[in-house]
DNA sequence: CTCTGTTGTGACCGATCGGTAACAGTATGC
DNA sequence: GCATACTGTTACCGATCGGTCACAACAGAG
C-alpha cells in the first residue's frame, strides 16, 4: 500500500499519443463501427480516455470531427496509392494487380464496408461540411485509378477504371448485407476478369 | 363564410389511405430521405397526418417500424421481378436486358441508392431485427439473378449474377458520393458488357 | 341510439443528445 | 520558481429522443 499509483493505466486507445489524437483516431473507429449517428460524443471521449471539454477544444463540434475524421481517411487512402507506386516502380500492371488483391483483402477483413461510402449514407443534409469532403475524396481516387488504368495501357481506361470502381464500392456495400460469402466474394477474380478483358492484345 | 370546412385539406401523404398504411408508407420514403436515426418518430407521424399514438399502437416501437418498411420494400422488388417476367414471358434474355434498363433508370432517378442497403450501414448492432430482413432479402434477390442468368443460358451464370449484382450495388452507392456524373453513370453499358461477355457464342 | 373499435390530443416520462461554464490540476519552458 | 498552456472534473444547459398516459372525438355496425 506504500506505493501510490501516478501513472493510469494507459490502455491501447489512451497510448502514448496526445488527446486529439486520441480523439480522433477513436472517432474515426467508432463511427465505423457503430455509425456517426450511432455513437455519441461523451461515449468517444471516454474510449479515447479524455472528456467532453477536450474535444471540444480541438474539435468545435461534432461536425467538425466527422470532417477531420473523414479527410483523415482519405488521407490514408492517398498514401497507399503512393505506397502502391513506391513497391512497383516503372510496373503499373503490378500496381493494378496489387490494388485489386489490397482491396480484396479489404473486404475480407473489414466488414463495416467504406467509411466514406457510409458516411455518404448518413450524412444527407446537402451542405453538411462532410460531403464536400467525400465528393473530393472519391474523385481523386478516381482519377488515380483511371490514370492507373492508363498507365497500364488498358484499352478504355476510363471505362475499365470505372467497372473497378463499381465493383469495388460494390463489395464494400454488398458485403454488410449479403454477408461475407456473398456477391463480394469473387471481388478479386471479378476485378482481375475486367483487367484481362481491357487488356491490349 | 357560410360554408364550415368539415374536410381537411388532405394532401397526398394524407389520402384516403388509413393511418397505418399512411404511416408506412411516410417512414418508408422519410427513412430512405434522411437516414434512419436521421428522422424521429414526430416528424414521421406529422408527415404522415397523423400522430405518435396511432403509430405505436399499430407499430410497438421505432424498430418494428423499421422492420416493416424493409419488409414493404423487398416485397415491393420482388413484385417487380414477377412483373419483368410477365412482361417478357420466354424470353429470359429480354428480361435480363430489361432488369439492366429498369436498374440505370434507377439509379438516374434515385440520388439516395438502395434504401436496403443504407439501412445495413445504418443498422450495425448485429442483432437488430431488421439485419435479418436486409440478409434474407437481398439474399433472395441473388437468387432470382442467379436464375435469371440461368435461364438466358450464360456462361458461369453465377459468376455473372454475382457481377451484374456488385455492379448494381456498386452504382447505387457510388452515386451518393460520386455523383450521377461519377462512374454509376456506366452501368448499363458496363451490365450489358457483362452479358455479352457471358454469352454462349 | 347505443355499442365498439379506431383515431386524435396534449401533457408527460426518463434518457440521451450536442455543447458550455467555471474551476482545479498538471506539464513544460524560461 | 514562475508563467503559460494544456488537460481533467463536475455540473449544467436546452433540445430532442423514443415511448406512454388518460381522455375526448369519431366512425361504422347492430
Amino acid at each position: 500500500m506504500g506505493v501510490k499509483i501516478l501513472q493510469k493505466p494507459e490502455e491501447a486507445t489512451a497510448s502514448s499519443l496526445k488527446p486529439r489524437d486520441r480523439l480522433l483516431h477513436t472517432a474515426r473507429d467508432l463511427f465505423h463501427q457503430h455509425g456517426i449517428k450511432g455513437i455519441g460524443v461523451e461515449a468517444i471521449t471516454e474510449a479515447a480516455g479524455t472528456n467532453k471539454m477536450t474535444l471540444y477544444r480541438h474539435f468545435g463540434s461534432k461536425d467538425d470531427l466527422i470532417v477531420e475524421c473523414l479527410q483523415k481517411a482519405i488521407n490514408e487512402t492517398m498514401s497507399k496509392w503512393d505506397e502502391l507506386e513506391r513497391e512497383y516502380p516503372d510496373n503499373p500492371k503490378a500496381q493494378l494487380i496489387a490494388w485489386i488483391g489490397a482491396g480484396a483483402q479489404c473486404i475480407a477483413s473489414d466488414k463495416r464496408g467504406c467509411e466514406i461510402a457510409n458516411a455518404a449514407v448518413e450524412l444527407t443534409e446537402p451542405d453538411h461540411p462532410g460531403r464536400r469532403v467525400i465528393e473530393e475524396g472519391k474523385k481523386e481516387h478516381r482519377r488515380r485509378l483511371v490514370g492507373l488504368c492508363q498507365r497500364a495501357d488498358l484499352t478504355q481506361p476510363e471505362l475499365a477504371a470505372d467497372t473497378l470502381c463499381l465493383l469495388f464500392e460494390g463489395a464494400r456495400i454488398s458485403r454488410q448485407s449479403d454477408g461475407p460469402e456473398g456477391p463480394c466474394a469473387r471481388f478479386k477474380r471479378m476485378a482481375e476478369g475486367v483487367v484481362a478483358a481491357y487488356e491490349r492484345k
